[in-house]
RNA sequence: GGGCGGUUAGCUCAGUUGGUACGAGCGCGUCCUUCACACGGACGAGGUCACUGGUUCGAGCCCAGUACCGCCCACCA
């Protein structure tokens, strides 16, 4: 087969990948009677659009690994599936339906929840072309969504649990509310930061009339709401005020001084206003004091009808303005510093969040579980033991730090888009958590029944609370006659009308993806088996706390298990600059555009298309046609994915370089060459693998015959090979990429391609076969070796070089066993050979390049002093150094005035005229240089310390050094006398 | 206020248990369309490893501190 004269993707891309995927070649390894399994969840990326470059990155790292235990023949699955994302798809759908002047009310929530399916539908396809673009090898036939049957059972399931063994509970909390979306957040989907604001001191006089004080405050809206003023107990300024009341401002209200060490003396005034309905901090002191909680705001923010009359209905933002007037009007505004503060904005919505006092549910941290600990206490515990291990390992203090300051988790959401809370509620406001209506509607008449029984008298309180421990008092506030009523009519349960936080059913993927059901441990599966724990979770640091901790949380309280045994933490992919890629900075770069390129045009109208805000669009054009002027070339999957392992430095963001992408595209190109030159000279000849499986059109019965130079090549495979595991084992995908780079093209193009031709040419039968047994096969475990980072080129050449190798022990690469060193192998003594060489012929070609000699310009090399080895070179430094002979003599010429390089014993002298001063000149830097050298050496080597303490071989190496630089010296000082006559 | 990173060639980054700075890619200079590859080859220029002190025979690598950049967490009204 004729390969193409450069390396083309494209087309190799397309053809491979359908058939890998036909064949199932990625399906579960689900062999019980293996002893390695290896698993990778694949973080489910959001239906909210496409992959980016981030993803790229994620898979690529994946696919590696699965690739690389794939062929080491371990159980293998990578389990895909795409995250419903609650609320950003939600957003994401409500923003096309607001294009059309449609708002999600207009359809109620049946119809909304069909047209997000019907984008879910899109976008998901989108990811998986996609991830199938990049070469990703999960096992397709499992592909899971979170809002699948399966895995919405198991929600429901572990819902119902929690909630029965008290770790899911209701209640009115103060919680982050978003006014714009109206729905509760967590903690975590709240973004504070520094903004530019204001502090104003108002006065409040005392009701008693016998003076007032200053209350200092960012947000002067909410005092409509204050139920206290506070100030420091021991704080000589107020203490006398303590107990007293003071008359609220713009209010009929009256509300006490109260005394609490939460304040801080230094700050402000030393007084604060208490708002606790709506202040996380004024909520604790309310708490602590029995403050009344006066709730001002709706739930879009505006102000409600516990305030007095003139500010009602106006958004917060309004009101602050209004309220700050009057306060000045009355002039009890003392003033108004310029103050920076942390604002606290919703992560999808941007809008300011407002501390809310609303009904929720919430996931119980630090409240003890069936087994006495905590949710968190167990996910600290599986880290702490060793059981789960971060790569790289500091990652662990972030994870302890977080989850040792963890609030309760409130996981109600007031969307359509998700999983509905399996709650329902009576007439009077009961709340019955079940599997299903049918069963909640079994467990309130059961229940009723007994609380009848019981209020009847058949039934003694310590029986019912027997048969129902885990909420004995449902229906507890039901008189007899309500019960027997609502018995007769059934009891009209209506669902929970909120979703639950997407992030709830993320934490159970590590099981549910699995077939996970609530029959288990009794029934099972052999994926589950198999793959739970995971091997590793391969994932960025932003979503340690959002995804990692609450799998970690969940799963090990749900199952007694750890969710994956190892969790590799990596970088952002950054832009050139170092800058987050964002549509709104107009830098994103889409992984697809780098595989297929694309022009200046396309790109500019791809990033401009769909901006929230228009007008950034010329700033983007002009920007985009700056850093790319010709658009984007393409360089295909596989160098992609190369770049993307090559910067996956631990503990670092990646600046995404371009110019990286093309030197590996570069890569490949040498790697597709490489093999056409091998191609060329092994096909249809006698290789010698007549004890192998060979094929019969290339085999042969010839005799071989292994130069140091071929057994030098497979010697250093071996080292290769071993660095490669070891790179796998500690996540090093940039020392993989490099140790495989450098392999491939500055030992064997460099090198070995060069010698082979030499003993190909200059050798006899034997040691052709030989050289070419070796050239084959040295390639066929390269290409074995690379496959995980770039499966395309690889599979592309394999099908035509594992034949010939006599190795085509599978279908396709990726089945074939992945290359491991063997010590029998390696072989010091051919490499230490080989570095001489390597000497000799960098020596002459050095000094070619002094004399500026045409690489075209053949010329004689004279050696002298040459030992029986270096004579044995003869035929590749003849080659290698582009000479027309070489010529072993006892002497130069005496008369000859041509410039020399000392190796070692040998000398070589370049058989040109020169000019005999250049030359001294020349030759007297070079020994200039060593004699700095020697000194250096020998004042080291006079250090009595350094003798006395550093190890014998470093000072023998030292003294080594020194010897040789010494006898370079011994010999370049009569050549430079030579010449010193002409 | 805590915690974590980073600071090495013009740019982007490696540097494995302290022992000659082998650094790599891109860029730069000179030469070369040599029968695998110009997506190439040969040769070369370029670095006080942020700063200060310490440990050590010896430090880019260990310790302490300083500066600058970045990230995460936290209730100063």
């Amino acid at each position: 087969m004729e390969l193409a004269k450069a390396f083309e993707p494209a087309d190799i891309e397309r053809r491979w990948y359908p058939d890998w995927e036909a064949k199932n070649y990625f399906a579960a390894g689900l062999d019980r009677s293996k002893t390695d399994a290896f698993c990778i969840l694949l973080p489910p990326p959001n239906v909210t659009g496409t992959l980016h470059m981030g993803h790229g990155f994620n898979q690529t790292i994946m696919d590696a690994l699965t690739r690389y235990h794939r062929m080491r023949g371990a159980n293998t699955l990578w389990q895909p599936g795409t995250d419903h994302a609650g609320i950003a798809t939600q957003i994401v759908v409500e923003r096309q339906l607001d294009a059309q002047g449609i708002s999600r009310h207009d359809l109620g929530r049946e119809k909304f929840l069909e047209k997000v399916w019907e984008w879910k539908e899109y976008s998901g396809n989108t990811i998986t072309r996609q991830m199938r673009r990049l070469g990703t090898s999960p096992d397709w036939t499992r592909e899971r969504f979170t809002m699948d049957a399966g895995l919405s059972k198991t929600v429901t399931e572990t819902f119902v649990r929690l909630y029965n063994e008290g770790l899911i509970y209701r209640g009115k909390r103060l919680v982050n509310w978003d006014p714009k979306l109206h729905t509760a957040v967590s903690d975590l989907e709240v973004i504070s930061e520094e903004e530019d604001g204001f502090m104003w001191h108002i006065r409040y006089p005392l009701a008693d009339g016998s003076g007032s004080l200053v209350v200092a405050t960012t947000r002067p809206e909410t005092m409509l709401g204050d139920t206290a003023v506070m100030v420091h107990p021991e704080d000589e300024r107020y203490k006398p005020m303590i107990g007293k009341m003071v008359k609220l401002p713009l209010t009929d209200r009256e509300i006490p001084i109260i005394a609490d060490s939460y304040v801080d003396l230094e700050f402000g005034t030393g007084c604060v206003k208490v708002t606790p309905a709506h202040d996380f901090n004024d909520y604790a002191v309310g708490q602590r004091h029995q403050l009344p909680l006066i709730s001002i705001l709706t739930l879009d923010a505006r102000i409600n009808d516990n305030a007095p009359e003139k500010y009602r209905g106006l958004d917060r933002f309004d009101a602050r303005k209004a309220v700050v007037a009057d306060l000045e009007a009355l002039g009890i505004l003392e003033k108004t510093d310029k103050h920076k503060l942390k604002v606290p904005r919703g992560d999808r919505t941007g809008v300011v969040i407002e501390p809310m006092l609303t009904d929720q549910w919430f996931v119980a941290m630090s409240k003890p579980g069936h087994d006495g600990k905590s949710i968190t206490e167990k996910a600290l515990d599986c880290v702490a033991s060793g059981e789960i291990k971060f790569y790289p390992e500091n990652w662990v203090n972030t994870y302890n730090q977080w989850l040792n300051n963890i609030q309760d988790w409130c996981i109600s959401r007031q969307l359509w888009w998700g999983h509905q809370i399996p709650a329902w509620y009576d007439a009077w406001g009961n709340v019955i958590v079940a599997h299903s209506e049918d069963e909640a509607c079994t467990i309130w008449r059961d229940r009723a029944q007994a609380r009848l029984a019981h209020l009847q008298g058949d039934l003694s309180r310590a029986r019912f609370v027997e048969h129902h421990p885990e909420s004995p008092e449902l229906l507890a506030g039901l008189s007899q006659e309500e019960l027997e009523a609502a018995l007769a009519n059934g009891p009209q349960l209506t669902r929970d009308n909120d979703v639950l936080d997407t992030w709830y059913s993320s934490a159970l993927w590590p099981f549910s993806t699995l077939d996970w059901t609530p029959e288990w441990p009794a029934q099972s599966n052999d994926a589950l088996d198999l793959y739970l724990p995971s091997t590793v979770l391969v994932t960025g640091f932003d979503i340690i706390f959002f995804w990692v901790a609450r799998m970690v949380m969940m799963t090990r309280h749900l199952t007694g298990k750890i969710p994956f045994k190892h969790v590799y933490v990596h970088g952002l992919i950054r832009d050139a600059e170092g800058q987050k890629m964002s549509k709104s900075k107009g830098n994103v770069l889409d992984p697809i555009d780098l595989i297929d390129g694309i022009g200046l045009d396309a790109l500019i109208e791809k990033r401009t298309t769909g901006l929230m805000n228009p007008k950034q669009a010329e700033s983007i054009a002009k920007k985009t046609k700056k850093e790319f002027p010709d658009g984007i070339a393409a360089f295909g999957t596989d160098a992609l994915r190369f770049t993307f392992a090559s910067l996956a430095s631990p503990g670092r963001d990646i600046k995404f370089d371009l110019n990286r992408c093309e030197g590996y595209r570069n890569f490949c190109n040498k790697l597709w060459n490489a093999t056409r030159f091998v191609l060329m000279n092994v096909e249809g000849q006698d290789l010698g693998l007549e004890h192998s499986q060979g094929s019969p059109a290339c085999g042969g019965n010839g005799p071989l015959a292994f130069s140091f130079a071929d057994r030098w090549i497979v010697s250093h495979l071996q080292q290769v090979e071993k660095d490669i595991e070891q790179h796998f084992t500690e996540y090093r995908f940039d020392l993989l990429a490099q140790s495989i780079y450098r392999f491939v093209w500055d030992e064997f193009c460099d090198w070995y391609l060069e010698l082979a031709k030499v003993q190909i040419q200059t050798g006899d039968a034997a040691q052709a076969r030989g050289t070419r047994r070796t050239l084959v096969r040295v390639l066929e475990t390269v290409l074995r070796l690379a496959h995980p980072l770039i499966p395309f080129i690889t599979e592309e050449l394999w099908q035509t070089v594992a034949p010939i190798a006599g190795r085509k022990t599978h279908d396709s690469i990726l089945l074939a066993a992945y290359p491991r060193a063997e010590a029998a192998k390696e072989d010091p003594a051919s490499e230490a050979r080989v570095e001489r060489l390597k000497t000799l012929v960098h020596a002459c070609r050095n000094l070619r390049g002094e004399m500026g000699l045409s690489p075209a310009q053949r010329v004689p090399l004279l050696v002298t002093g040459a030992s029986e080895e270096t004579r044995s070179f003869g035929p590749f430094l003849q080659v290698l150094g582009k000479l027309s002979e070489v010529v072993f003599v006892e002497d130069f010429p005496a008369d000859a005035i041509a410039p020399v390089a000392v190796v070692g014993d040998a000398r070589l002298m370049l058989k040109i005229e020169i000019d005999a001063a250049a030359e001294r000149e020349r030759l007297g830097k070079e020994i200039d240089k060593l004699e700095k050298l020697q000194t250096a050496i020998q004042s080291k080597l006079d250090n009595a310390g350094f003798v006395a303490r550093a190890p014998a071989a470093v000072v023998d190496q030292e003294r080594k050094r020194l010897a040789d630089c010494q006898a370079t010296l011994e010999k370049l000082h009569p050549q430079l006398a030579r010449l010193a006559g002409n």
